[in-house]
DNA sequence: CGCTAGCTTGATCTCACTCAATAGCAGTGG
DNA sequence: CCACTGCTATTGAGTGAGATCAAGCTAGCG
């Protein structure tokens, strides 16, 4: 099912009706090969996608040729919805590893929009996830060293792939490098790395060729001030990702 | 009329009709004092606030007692609109001045929701024009020092202000001490201090006793590398806020 | 086997923070 | 009218987290 993951486990779960009206709206899937730029910032676009399988990110391009992320986004992810709305974007959207996306022209949303409205509050509900984890990248960049951003970052993904059945709540698959990570936390690639060492060291995780090995959740979560409250999860969810 | 600056010089702006529709769905208006905390994160919400007067915040909570700002309302603003589709904030709504704002009840919103697809989805842009501003946010703090980042943000609020005509393109009144402004850019008030002198004494712009004034548009432009476009303003008004 | 991308470590530098002191200014009360 | 209080702005000196620069190292792959 193509909106298996959509909404999984936040708030309020999808009803089979939803799901059925939603995956109709699909007109077709696509694939795209690792790095490619699906969307560039500022060009007109008439379809949303839902990501399925493999990591997508969103970044603003600098200057200087250096990019920040501004998202990333995992399977069930409706990584540009926005773009309904928006109609062209701020940012670029790219495939951070092969990824397959599942692809709504806005005219099928539209149709959504015009018979359904609980299930067009609970798309919007989904721009707005997006939006407050913003607000938290934004808190974790202004108020975090650098340890601890790498370490909220981790908590992060960690329970996000924990609500999609991605993580097991301690080890999960990350195909990010090291330079990947700084681009998210806005450190060099030196630096990430030598974050990374501390956090084994203090036995609290390990990252390993594109794998993550949570030693101490209790202890990541403290080291990052991580509270998935942001994430909107129901709550055991959130309990056990925090490992309150 | 409450809804005024609503959308106003967007993309697209709101037509008579849809403007009588909102205004219906307003319970009432409500005034608090500067530094008032007007909504709890955590807390339930069963009404969305319009900003009619004065400035508001929007703001994470850091352990150690500090605040960062992930957003600054001007008038116009649907401060905490996203509050209709999360029920809960994950962050504080708070006055920054005294401030004037509409009531709407979530129960109107849905009412709104149910009969104007094409209002609806004005709505839900407005939410989306927040998390763009979020995304820039991030990006300011990422890839941005100190100087460039307050004259981003200069850059930011004098095109929004020129928006609703609050600012006449080189001057306008920003009610905020040196240490708001930090945190908005995450810098100490100290520092905040020694670039506000130090755009000062390039001839760009004055930022005194709640007043600026830009001295040259172009020159502060260039120095933030600010590009309007994530505010999804009408052309012409982009073209005259970035001095193009 | 050599190449390249990613990882690792060391040495040095710098931007913004911290700490500390002073100045200006509005409001308040004697 | 002036002393007192508290908030905001200003400036100086010293410090430190993370960047930069520079080298190796490792492993997968043609």
């Amino acid at each position: 099912m193509l909106t298996e993951n959509l909404l999984r486990n936040r708030t309020a779960d999808l009803s089979e009706a939803e799901r059925a009206l939603l995956e109709s709206a699909v007109s077709h899937t696509q694939t795209y090969s690792a790095e490619q730029v699906v969307v560039r910032q500022g060009t007109p676009v008439e379809i949303s996608t839902l990501l399925i399988k493999g990591l997508m990110t969103r970044h603003v391009d600098a200057p200087d040729g250096r990019r920040h992320l501004v998202a990333l986004h995992v399977p069930g992810d409706f990584v540009d919805l926005h773009a309904y709305a928006l109609k062209r974007l701020d940012h670029d959207v790219a495939a951070l590893t092969d990824v397959t996306v599942a692809v709504f022209p806005h005219a099928s949303l539209e149709k959504i929009q015009e018979s359904d409205a609980r299930l067009t509050r609970r798309l919007w509900f989904l721009t707005l996830l997006d939006a407050a984890m913003h607000r938290q990248w934004i808190y974790r960049l202004a108020s975090l060293n650098a340890t601890q951003r790498v370490a909220h970052f981790l908590c992060e993904t960690n329970a996000r792939l924990f609500a999609i059945g991605a993580s097991d709540g301690r080890t999960f698959s990350l195909p990010m490098t090291q330079a990947d990570i700084g681009e998210v936390c806005s450190l060099t690639n030196v630096h990430v790395n030598r974050v990374l060492r501390e956090l084994r060291e203090a036995q609290l995780c390990s990252v390993r060729a594109s794998r993550v090995e949570i030693l101490d959740l209790r202890g990541l979560v403290a080291k990052a001030m991580f509270d998935p409250q942001y994430l909107y999860l129901n709550p055991s969810l959130a309990a056990r990702s925090s490992a309150q």
